[in-house]
DNA sequence: ACTCCGGTGTTATACTGTTGCTTAATCAGG
DNA sequence: CCTGATTAAGCAACAGTATAACACCGGAGT
């Protein structure tokens, strides 16, 4: 599979990562990753599936779906709930709340950080002594491309 | 079916609501309706059918999903999407920010609003040129009881 | 009565995700 | 290196979520 530049050094960021973490990222994980790394936005996983047959022809959901819980037990992919998709995160490793512009014209998928919008989500809660665990933060909307 | 004092307001505002803006809730809808005012939290849409069926035994999933579509449209039901389970809404009219704390311990969700979040993150978006027009805010975590 | 249209009935199917069991690969400790 | 424990992958079946397509019915307006 070929990969941008960037999506290499991104592969190379994961596999440092992952060892740091003495998580295997095997052959068959690696070419999930690379998969998701090539999309321009997110991707189903039956999508993501068919794409994986490409090269590993006895793939079923099950080993795309083990492969994506891998990935997002380590941060290094999301899942985006409201579209039931998922991409490779391109910032991973701090620990950052994770936010998606999603535009419902061209179906790309932006991912922003805003600590503000964490923090006052967090305030909120705790006015409900509720403890924040994990977010899902998703705007549907307008991209600039699409306006 | 037997509805709270609380409830029961709630049906006679999402009726007049309803013809405000020229929508029918028919006895079906408003049977669903009924259904989802009556539970503590969210409910999964077989779930609801499961409910649904103990008086219209001819039910099918077209049946809630229509229903539900149509509660989704006049914002009198949100759907939690990292569950895919639906509530009804006990303030709508206000056009509000939607935002839940979702327990992950007992499943309870409870619906806040905190316009600073919504505000936050449409000031992030527009940094990004976006425009965003529906926001699906969730938050995971410990409700008060369960800690 | 006629037509239009939204709501409902019905069947089937598509899409999304999981369970359980088995086999194979990997790793730590002796 | 061998062994036993652990983790990953293969495989089949299934569970859960959501929609498509078409038929029918009944009320609103002519």
């Amino acid at each position: 599979m070929v990969l941008s530049k960037q999506n290499q050094a991104l592969l190379v960021k994961a596999k440092s990562y992952c060892k740091d973490k003495g998580a295997r990222l095997t052959p068959l994980r690696e070419r999930v990753y690379e998969i998701l790394l090539n999309q321009d936005s997110a991707i189903g996983a039956y999508d993501l599936l068919d794409e994986l047959r490409k090269t590993e022809d006895n793939a079923k959901p099950p080993t795309v779906y083990r492969a994506l819980d891998f990935f997002l037990g380590l941060g290094l992919v999301h899942k985006v709930e409201s579209t039931n998709a998922f991409m490779a995160c391109h910032h991973f490793g701090c620990s950052h709340p994770v936010q998606f512009l999603i535009c419902d014209t061209c179906g790309d998928v932006q991912e922003i950080q805003s600590a503000g919008v964490k923090e006052t989500l967090e305030a909120q809660a705790e006015q409900n002594a509720f403890v924040i665990h994990r977010q899902t933060i998703e705007a549907h909307g307008v991209c600039q491309k699409c306006q």
